[in-house]
RNA sequence: GGGUAAGUAUGCAUAGCGGCGAGUGCAGCGGACUGUAAAUCCGUAACUUUGAAACACCGCAGGUUCGAGUCCUGCCUUACCCA
């Protein structure tokens, strides 16, 4: 359950209790959708990177190794050895994610498996079974991510043209929210039966539910009041962060955010970028995910207190700094942006490791320092000194 | 000395078999990445220009042909083989 412990201004600081113990908000989940942290990075890696809370994904653990594998292995966190909670996202954003394989109705989305082509069917009851299965600590309502992308409207578009290609998008959007808030519903039932069967892992599974509502106001707000009404464990807000401009996405949680339930916990589903997590908890929002630490450090970009850094430049050919000097994690403690561009450059598979260790503990060590500099009274100052700063890329 | 094979943009490796204003891969350099179908993808690569063009001695020199990187002759270079 979530306790709000101080707030500065909009930014709040609490803790939320689980199970499986408890994490200190705001916080930054770190992102292992097929039970693993992609670039070699371990459970007990993942603790030594201060990471509170795993995310891991319902559609990709259904297709491989299959929920029932997990169910017979214990359930997930035996499975991957990751004692702290887990939030299992719904395989609501794959169906976004998935769209040239998927067909959406009532009772649910018909996919193509992306592994093997075969047809599968998942609704909100087989979103909860299957995330009953792999026992997390959270699941999420299985929602429809609406495409942002209806909103990209040529500039060249006449006016008359464009009012209609808005009134259809937000048409389409309203659909869409109507139905998500009837799976939200299916998907409380379900997760109740599931949470009272004698077999059922996990008895006390949490449910969180999803605001939707593209870059319309009045659907945010419209759905967030229905869905604030089932007294759900915890409130996310989904389909941000899809290509829409990011003042749109501050817009819209500046706007959903009075409609939110104080008392309970707030998640900005996939974002982002430091500075987007910096602003979006100033206006807010508790709990973040997102794949971006470990798959640009896979990519040889780095997030460090500086701004951001391409650790494949030649300028760090010969550098003997570590990564970041104000960094204490496990690959700055060791090694130097040489060796790491080096590792890079020569494709070893060392460098991704020791790059996704490094955004792993520049993200949860950011999480940190939020809630110090809240704790501290003075988020503001933290606000103003790295909002920007931690947006540039360095060279 | 004799023989065989090969020489293609900025480095390396290759495609080409009469219409080429010459394709690709790697390397180099730069960029992107937001509830992970991504250890991936994109751009760049003479010069002038800034967006429409224009542009590359395909080892060198000749020849055949309407047209040659491509066929013919000679030369140069490299690799290998035989003396």
């Amino acid at each position: 359950m979530f306790r709000l412990i101080k707030k500065n201004d909009k930014a709040r600081r609490g803790e939320f209790t689980t199970v499986h113990g408890s994490f200190q908000t705001p916080c930054f989940m770190n992102v292992g959708t097929s039970a693993a942290i992609k670039g070699g990075i371990s459970s007990p890696d993942l603790k030594e990177l201060k990471c509170q809370v795993e995310l891991c994904n319902t559609y990709h653990l259904h297709l491989r190794p299959t929920d029932t594998v997990i169910k017979q292995m214990g359930g997930l966190h035996r499975f991957m050895n990751w004692d702290r909670p887990i939030l299992t996202d719904s395989g609501g954003f794959q169906v976004f994610s998935l769209a040239k394989l998927r067909k959406i109705k009532e009772e649910g989305v018909f996919f193509n498996s992306h592994i093997d082509g075969k047809r599968i069917f998942i609704g909100p009851e087989q979103s909860m079974q299957i995330q009953s299965n792999l026992a997390s600590t959270i699941a999420m309502a299985f929602d429809e991510c609406v495409d942002n992308s209806v909103m990209n409207i040529p500039s060249d578009c006449p006016e008359d043209e464009k009012r209609r290609l808005i009134r259809k998008a937000h048409e389409y959007s309203r659909q869409s929210c109507e139905r998500t808030t009837r799976w939200l519903i299916r998907c409380k039932d379900e997760m109740k039966r599931l949470n009272s069967l004698p077999d059922t892992i996990n008895h006390d599974q949490l449910l969180f539910g999803i605001n939707q509502g593209c870059t319309f106001e009045d659907l945010r707000i419209h759905h967030m009041e229905q869905i604030a009404q089932l007294d759900l464990d915890g409130y996310a807000v989904g389909g941000l962060a899809v290509g829409e401009p990011t003042e749109d996405m501050y817009r819209i949680l500046d706007v959903v955010e009075p409609h939110m339930p104080a008392e309970k916990i707030r998640y900005l589903m996939g974002v982002g970028t430091p500075s987007n997590i910096i602003e979006a908890v100033a206006r807010g929002i508790d709990l973040f995910d997102c794949v971006m630490p470990s798959r640009n450090a896979r990519h040889a970009t780095i997030f460090t207190w500086q701004g951001i850094m391409h650790i494949t430049n030649r300028c760090y050919e010969t550098d003997p700094l570590p990564i970041d000097p104000e960094c204490s994690c496990p690959t700055c403690r060791n090694f130097t942006r040489a060796y790491v561009r080096h590792l890079f450059k020569s494709g070893e598979q060392l460098a991704g490791r020791l790059a996704v260790t490094h955004n792993l503990y520049f993200y949860n060590t950011l999480m940190e320092k939020i809630r110090t500099a809240i704790d501290n009274d003075s988020f503001d100052a933290f606000r103003k000194e790295y909002s920007e700063k931690l947006a540039k890329l360095i060279n």
